[in-house]
RNA sequence: GCGGGCGUAGUUCAAUGGUAGAACGACAGCCUUCCAAGCUGUAUAUGCCGGUUCGAUCCCGGUCGCCCGCUCCA
């Protein structure tokens, strides 16, 4: 299963779906460069979130549409605003090393036992470590001292001019472990032309800020009324540490968000609400049922803001046996309002007139990766096939194929291209399509087998007698005649839905 | 960021301290009435920088990138 991801990769780059970023100068790592087909997927799939979010919403439990609006805030906002989601802080923790054991520490996890006579060394302990173990290393280690001996202090109260005499948690010498280091995960840069503390400013780590920044504007300006979304898509960064697993952890992403804004008691109804319309939403475009799993995330592993959050993880070739995480549902409470009318100073409580009073909703955020799902469809897309020519497919549902048919005439002669071009030139203002002349039938068959072209229609000597094209299933290769005045209908049938 | 492995054509792989090769792919041409056929031809590679050497793709150092394990991923 995991070296599948390499031949994913390797399809990727020799069909013009993602390429490293920079490749000619040798590559930055966590950035990805999308092809010419795969803008088109990520389009597909980002035009797709959007009307189901915006455009056409989904019936709400009580049988009437919701409502949600969409934004596009920009990517550098007032560096206050991350102040207040907690960005600033929560990215900061001090990082420590342990030079011996190679072992990295988070200066708030690990706590240190201090000889209250003063004399001796100190002892470092994972903050989670129990009194038994404890008691055992002391009796290796400290001479006959035990727990009572010692004062208990976390590694980050400590100066770290006092670490040349603390024992880490995972050596036996002292003076292993490195001064704290802190880690912002956040890209910055300077707005104005002198680079200086004051004008610094950030790339937005996530989109959703743009939404919470935004609240009072669109309540005032859109006529909408609690419960309702506001949806926006874009970019967002993270100086990840490490960028792995081809586009799945970079440093630069796309998000689609929603943060859907409700009454605190009618937070339940909603979470469920939103975990059952996400999880159609994947299902709907040919994602397998047993492909997805859903992490009801653990209260320690919880983000500060949030009180519940429903992972729903892929079955990521990387990951196997296992999944990792392509969307998160989120309540967040109303945390995020809250924070920025405290810094910002703005009254931005929504107001209720008929049952005429102010609060700060709760927030329900769907949020999931664009460029993860995009991953997702090609992983769930890519299909092993020894009996054809190209060994290999991809099984797009035909919505989000990059490529929605292939004209082919059967040879080059000018009365097979000449109706194959006629029918290039209707089909290609409705939908992307191809016209390839060149080489054998089957070569061209399996080259579009290869980017997921769900069907292909040939042209050949009969056409110009009966105005027949034979249509070709990207699955099953069964060939079928139909006229060809019924070929858009054909494809609107099949891609939508009918 | 740490440790280990690795970087040769678009892809997958060979080889070598002294001329870098294949398969598939791409492209051009011939052929061809439905699944990469056949034939002919063309283009394309030692990630980058430096050192050792008469000479480095090979040895050494750095750098960038990839993979694995830690760590990180509020």
């Amino acid at each position: 299963m995991k070296d599948q991801m390499k031949d994913i990769v390797a399809l990727c780059k020799r069909r013009g779906f993602i390429f490293a970023a920079s490749d000619i100068y040798g590559g930055i790592n966590g950035f990805w460069d999308y092809g010419p087909l795969g803008v088109e997927l990520k389009n597909n799939l980002r035009d797709r979130w959007w009307h189901d979010m915006v455009i056409a919403p989904p019936i709400g439990p009580d049988g009437t549409p919701i409502s949600i609006v969409g934004v596009d805030s920009s990517i550098i906002q007032n560096p206050n605003c991350w102040e207040a989601s907690g960005h600033v802080g929560g990215f900061n923790d001090p990082m420590v090393d342990c030079r011996e054991s190679k072992k990295r520490y988070r200066a708030d996890h690990v706590f240190v036992l201090i000889p209250k006579d003063g004399e001796g060394v100190s002892f470092a302990f994972d903050k989670d470590a129990e009194d038994e173990l404890i008691e055992k290393r002391l009796k290796k280690l400290a001479k006959g001292k035990s727990i009572d001996d010692f004062e208990r202090e976390m590694l980050d109260q400590i100066p770290a001019a006092n670490f040349n005499n603390i024992v880490g948690p995972d050596t036996k010498n002292k003076g292993t472990l490195t001064e704290p280091r802190q880690f912002n995960m956040m890209f910055h840069t300077y707005v104005g032309a002198t680079a200086s503390d004051d004008n610094k400013a950030y790339l937005r780590p996530e989109t959703c800020a743009g939404i919470f920044l935004n609240f009072k504007n669109v309540v005032d300006s859109s006529r909408v009324k609690v419960p309702f979304g506001i949806a926006q898509i874009g970019k967002a960064f993270r100086n990840e540490v490490t960028p792995r697993n081809f586009i799945f952890r970079s440093r630069e992403f796309e998000q689609m968000e929603l943060e859907w804004f409700c009454e605190e008691e009618d937070v339940p109804k909603w979470f469920d609400f939103w975990v059952e319309q996400r999880t159609n939403f994947w299902l709907s475009l040919g994602v397998d049922k047993s492909a997805l799993h859903f992490l009801d995330v653990p209260k320690d592993d919880l983000a500060h803001y949030s009180s519940r959050t429903i992972d729903v993880e892929y079955k990521f070739p990387f990951a196997a046996p296992g999944f990792d995480e392509l969307e998160g549902i989120a309540h967040r409470g109303n945390y995020d309002l809250t924070q920025h009318q405290k810094h910002s100073g703005a009254k931005i409580e929504y107001y209720d007139q008929q049952e005429n009073k102010r609060y700060l909703p709760h927030v329900i955020e769907p949020s999931t990766g664009l460029t993860r799902g995009v991953l997702a469809l090609i992983c769930e897309a890519y299909t092993v096939d020894e009996n054809r020519p190209s060994g290999v497919y991809l099984n797009f549902h035909p919505s989000m194929a990059p490529k929605k048919a292939a004209i082919l005439p059967l040879s080059a002669k000018p009365e097979h291209v000449e109706p194959a071009q006629k029918l290039y030139m209707e089909l290609r203002n409705e939908f992307v399509v191809d016209l390839d002349i060149k080489q054998n039938i089957g070569k061209r068959y399996a080259r579009q087998d290869e980017i997921g072209t769900p069907y292909c229609f040939t042209v050949d000597s009969e056409t110009a007698e009966d105005n027949c094209v034979t249509v070709r299933d990207r699955n099953t290769m069964a060939q079928e005649r139909i006229p060809l005045d019924k070929v858009k209908a054909f494809l609107r049938e099949k891609i939508n839905g009918g």
